[in-house]
RNA sequence: GUCCCAGUAGCUCAGUUGGAUAGAGCAACAGCCUUCUAAGCUGUGGGCCGAGGGUUCGAAUCCUUCCUGGGACGCCA
């Protein structure tokens, strides 16, 4: 049900001669006060044409309009405000909700088709910071909700596995490394080498040199530099594979930048056979004045390649193993320059899917107003952040729900889920300052309130102990039930806006204002009384229930039915 | 230097495609649990929407200049 849309219909009937259906439907707003009704139309654009006053052309509009579901329209000023017919919207969406159930904001627009998402994707011997973080749980999202508007979804787990890192490493571990401590703690070890490894390079400079070398042996196949490589490519992943159980994220393809070592002399023979090459300084680079862009390099003066080549191979073995119409790529918005490149290479190469190719960036999670540098060892790491909102969220509930089932379960799901919505409620464009209290607070606008005002909602339905009757609703009338219904009638449009924008963060507002909405529905109405409306109230509190448990679950969190 | 992103309450942020009186949360203060989970609700205070100029009936929103912060700009990823 388009309440915009239904408006704008009755609207057109009067005014088809001078506005089309699409015009009308862009110009109604929704009024920033209750008293301006539930929808508004501004008469100004109509002004000249008529050669009115706005004011008296709502005036006389306000006579034509007469639909069912619009109880009422007054003209105020130069506005036309649409009253809704509450008992019916009200009695129609909740029918709507409870027939529809978890399926309630699904659609088609995807359907037949092949979307591949590439998110997170960590690099191998290093920890997985919170700036890892943002990918991961955008990337896990918008994952859900392609696949709730009807797309076929890969996600795609492109591990940073391979380029001149190993080299720095590998020569780091030669100098100072030790193998029974690398055994131990992996990662751990392996990032305090590669810390090292820039510190010593400060003074050495010939080093960075040495580490260049050690990865074109890695390239060219060395057995022993292959031999570490793998050792440190298990044991990361191991440990990465942790983290994902904890935020309950999964991948289909682990396929990483080295998966495409022996894909790009194909790669590269063919920006040749397509005379895109060129030698500049030793190096070959694909020249884009034309596009206006610097040149994109392929392959450096000692032959070894670089990361554009391992994504222009990567994205011409997944449209031919996927055959994808949407291709996108959660990652960091100081990568911008680098996708714009490559998506020019490949239409340069003649690929006409490349226009199929996105680019999601996100801002950084700063520290201090700066972004934080794996390379001088200042990170936070994600695990512990975790853990530490895990225990906060035990320790909350022994102190408000001793005696609740399954503590353990319910902390996890509330702790993880502070973390995740914490993220994705910000746009994901800006950059977030990090700050651990802020995340780890579990009042207002976080996910745990959301999370609470659900299982606040389940206690209700339980102690109701009967069942909703859908085919005896009788529409509710109170303002306050009223304003959770059309939170719940945006949610569609929110699960839409958020896919066309790559934006999750609408539908983490949505679930706020709704839950908002119903807390305070809760404080002022007392719902199990028994009277004509208790049905059509129970309705309501399912509904609540089936519209934030379906938001939270494109957020990849979860809704414990008691906290 | 060139390009990209951001600047809204003390702090963190909302504000579809330009619309009526710019909204939340946190923090501060004052209330509300013998009644459905107080991780909640209600109220109070708090704003030249970075600055100037322009477009428009109308600008936090669009254009332009400047200021501030962040980022990117060939052999890292």
């Amino acid at each position: 049900m388009d309440m915009k849309n239904i408006y704008a219909q009755s609207l057109y009937k009067e005014l088809g001669a001078f506005l089309s259906l699409s015009e009308l439907e862009k110009l109604i707003e929704t009024p920033t006060y209750d008293t301006h009704g539930d929808l508004a139309f501004p008469c100004f654009v109509l002004a000249k044409q008529f050669k009115k006053s706005p004011a008296l052309i709502a005036s006389e509009l306000s006579a034509t309009i007469n639909h069912p579901l619009i109880e009422r329209v007054k003209a105020d000023g130069p506005y036309l405000n649409a009253f809704f017919n509450k008992k019916s919207i009200s009695e129609q969406v909740l029918k709507h909700i409870l027939t529809d159930q978890q399926q309630y904001g699904s659609t088609h627009i995807g359907k037949g088709k092949t979307m591949t998402i590439d998110f997170s994707s960590p690099n191998i011997a290093k920890p997985f910071s919170m700036g890892h973080l943002r990918s991961t749980v955008i990337g896990q999202t918008l994952s859900l909700i392609a696949e709730k508007c009807g797309f076929d979804v890969v996600k795609i787990n492109h591990i940073g596995d391979w380029g001149t890192q190993f080299g720095k490493l590998i020569v780091a571990y030669k100098k100072w490394g030790d193998k029974a401590r690398v055994r131990a703690q992996p990662i751990m070890e392996l990032f305090e080498l590669y810390v090292r490894f820039h510190q010593e390079a400060e003074r050495h400079p010939e080093l960075e040199q040495e580490a260049r070398d050690a990865f074109k042996q890695l390239e060219d196949g060395d057995e022993a530099s292959i031999q570490l490589w793998t050792w440190f490519r298990d044991a990361s992943l191991q440990e990465f594979k942790r983290i994902y159980d904890l935020l309950g994220v999964s991948f289909d393809s682990y396929h990483g930048e080295a998966f495409y070592n022996d894909k790009m002399a194909d790669t590269i023979q063919e920006l040749d056979n397509k005379n895109l090459l060129t030698e500049s300084d030793g190096a070959e680079v694909v020249e884009l004045t034309n596009e206006e862009l610097p040149p994109c390099l392929i392959k450096k003066s000692d032959g070894a390649t670089l990361y554009a080549t391992r994504d222009i191979t990567a994205a011409r073995y997944r449209k031919k193993t996927y055959d994808f119409d949407k291709m996108v790529y959660v990652v960091g918005h100081e990568q911008r320059l680098h996708f714009q490149q490559v998506f020019a290479v490949l239409n340069k190469m003649g690929y006409d899917w490349a226009r199929n190719m996105v680019h999601v960036p996100f801002g950084f999670i700063l520290k201090d107003g700066k972004k934080m540098s794996t390379r001088k060892g200042k990170v936070v790491l994600l695990e512990e952040v975790l853990k530490e909102a895990i225990q906060l969220a035990k320790k909350n509930i022994e102190t408000k729900n001793p005696n609740l089932a399954n503590k353990d379960d319910v902390a996890h799901a509330v702790g993880v889920g502070a973390v995740i919505f914490h993220d994705l409620k910000h746009e994901r464009n800006h950059n977030i300052e990090f700050d651990l209290e802020d995340m780890l607070t579990f009042e207002g606008s976080t996910g745990p309130y959301v999370q609470y005002t659900h299982a606040r909602a389940c206690s209700i339905l339980r102690k109701a102990k009967r069942d909703i009757d859908i085919e005896s609703f009788s529409g509710l009338t109170d303002s306050y039930s009223f304003t959770v219904i059309k939170k719940m009638l945006d949610f569609p449009h929110a699960v839409t806006r958020a896919l066309k924008d790559y934006e999750a963060s609408h539908i983490a507002k949505l679930l706020l204002e709704l839950a908002r909405a119903f807390n305070q529905y809760y404080s002022q109405v007392k719902i199990l009384q028994h009277d004509s409306e208790l049905n059509d109230r129970l309705a309501l509190v399912q509904s609540v229930t089936i519209v934030l448990r379906e938001g939270m679950r494109l957020l990849g969190m979860k809704a414990p039915e008691e906290m």
